[in-house]
DNA sequence: ATTGATCTCCAAAACGTTTTGGTTGACTCT
DNA sequence: AGAGTCAACCAAAACGTTTTGGAGATCAAT
């Protein structure tokens, strides 16, 4: 309740000597030190955040900006990954502040509020396109971030991601080695990086393989996206007979999808995120996840090394993606 | 990127006189206050935040604390709603930042390191419990806040929440209207309010029609949790024939033991939450939604009436729960 | 007895704003 | 001419920390 003023009065002290020794430094003696601390937890005393941040040039603060697109922020899952970061962050003094971006106004606008208001220290980047110009805008202030994604930017700058490409690459490899020859892929909106990389992907084993890369189609990164582009592909006069799924929310829409045309899922299927719900669908939907534990704690991690300066080339991870094989992805090629 | 004092300097005007100008004072003339203004947009100048909340003594955030339980925040579109919230927060000047609960730590120490370093000038509480300390200590503190879930706190604090007990009430009566006399209830953990009463709605329908309550099964809020009570309650000698779930994401779990020891859906079954995903399950989920747009808007708005001082009675909404029927719950009573 | 270390402690400045309580000069009214 | 009003500006204080640059003891060594 107290301040540190009031704290040095009752003990008889500078306000110096009280900072100082709540803050351990060896010039006050041990015997004072003691009686400081003693008296701070009694008057459950607790520095004024907007002084200390005042006077030590800091925000104690990180802000992630969150786009207010539902199901454009990230995946359901998204939160935990969030709440696991802020809480690595807090353990270094770091508070994690939501940035939410207004319909109509634009990313970059919000960030330079942030970061031209010294409101943060530093900043964390989800869902990034391939164009991203908030990397550009905070790379040209020297703020450090991290971004959850790679961008197409020339600069590096410190990430985290998975090997979105070789992991449907081998997805799609799979099921050509499973028989399989009419895969379709259904695909987020190219402009995010994550999104285009699984497309990439999918197309290099098609070519690899001498296919045709005509079965796909494009959603947004839902449930119904996934329905509504599954059922492009399946008007096709040549139907798939499995389904790579950029997320797994786009193929568990695909699998209504399926459902309502097929009356069952005769077409395998194989989505990527590993959201909880995959098992409980029905079929159980086989899926990718990108390896590593902890996804929230390594981007906290990133973004502390990134505060301490360490340079970009250091700060960047990509996870090789692993299956998780439940059922989905399991059926005969000849069916559809 | 200026401070004040550099553009005072610059214009040959007092501190004073800039800082008025740019917040509109009547007391500096039109023609200056034009010039400070251009000046200001010129030099790209934003006040420094730390030193105008050290000044004003607000903090200009706000904390909601995520216990970071995976699955014990909220269900997935949860994120949405907190979205929304920030960004009328921010229209009003005050960010949100997350106030993650590392396990082993309280959630009344988290809104104790929050509320007492003035970290914050109010907080917002999800995932109440019947008895919630947080919400004690803030009062005791007397620090505006907002619950999203009511509690049974003896003083009437702000609360948004949705009538789970009439909606719960009324799903059981629907199912003994249409024949169903085994009503089975999926209960979320007690210790949370809107799991108790959700069970309560359940339990006064039955006891109202002269049914027995021996059909409920307790389980975690997630998919799993809801898979292993409808496992439990399946495995009882008379097996419901109805199953009124208390989130959408058990009554996903619940569905899927369905299929395995059902071989297909022959239970009618009904969720909360109106989750997007439910749509696409098979068969599609029918729940219930708590009515009113924009759950994240009105929570902001509640807590900005809770800060300008409006007394709690006035902000507690209580929102009806309204059907959203699909179709897995009009399996026909004797199925089972 | 002086010098130099060493140990404790502290006054004052600084961080960048907002706000209080003025001052100055021009103008109006009697 | 003097009193009063008003418009336009500003110096200084305040918010609560942290940090700089000492100051005053005490003690050991000369």
């Amino acid at each position: 309740m107290a301040n540190l003023k009031q704290l040095a009065h009752s003990l008889g002290l500078s306000i110096t000597t009280v900072s100082r020794a709540l803050d351990g430094y060896s010039d006050v003696s041990a015997a004072t030190r003691a009686r400081v601390r003693e008296a701070a937890v009694a008057a459950g005393y607790r520095p004024n955040a907007s002084a200390r941040r005042l006077r030590k040039q800091r925000a104690e603060l990180v802000a992630v900006t969150l786009p207010s697109d539902p199901g454009h922020v990230g995946p359901p899952h998204f939160l935990d990954m969030l709440s696991g970061c802020a809480e690595h962050l807090a353990a270094a003094g770091l508070n994690l502040v939501i940035a939410p971006v207004p319909r109509g106004v634009s990313e970059l606008e919000i960030c330079q509020r942030f970061v031209d208001g010294r409101r943060v220290d530093a900043m964390l980047l989800v869902r990034t396109k391939r164009k991203d110009e908030r990397v550009e805008y905070l790379q040209s202030r020297g703020i450090p971030f991290v971004t959850n994604g790679r961008t197409e930017s020339l600069i590096p700058h410190p990430f985290i991601d998975g090997d979105g490409f070789a992991g449907f690459r081998a997805a799609t490899l799979r099921f050509h080695a499973a028989g399989h020859r009419r895969i379709g892929h259904i695909a987020g909106p190219q402009e995010y990086y994550f999104a285009h990389v699984r497309r990439r992907g999918w197309q290099a084993a098609m070519e690899e393989c001498g296919l045709a890369i005509d079965l796909c189609a494009e959603g947004a990164p839902l449930e119904q996206g996934g329905y509504l582009a599954a059922l492009e592909l399946l008007r096709q006069p040549s139907r798939p007979t499995a389904l790579v799924c950029a997320t797994d929310e786009m193929a568990i829409g695909a699998l209504r999808a399926l459902r309502e045309v097929d009356g069952g899922s005769q077409i395998s299927i194989v989505g990527h995120d590993d959201l909880p719900m995959g098992a409980f669908t029905s079929p159980p939907l086989s899926t990718m996840r990108m390896t590593g534990e902890n996804l929230g704690a390594t981007f906290a991690s990133l973004l502390l090394r990134a505060i301490a300066g360490e340079p970009a080339e250091d700060l960047q991870e990509l996870h090789a993606v692993e299956f998780v094989d439940r059922d989905s992805h399991r059926r005969p090629p000849l069916a559809a």
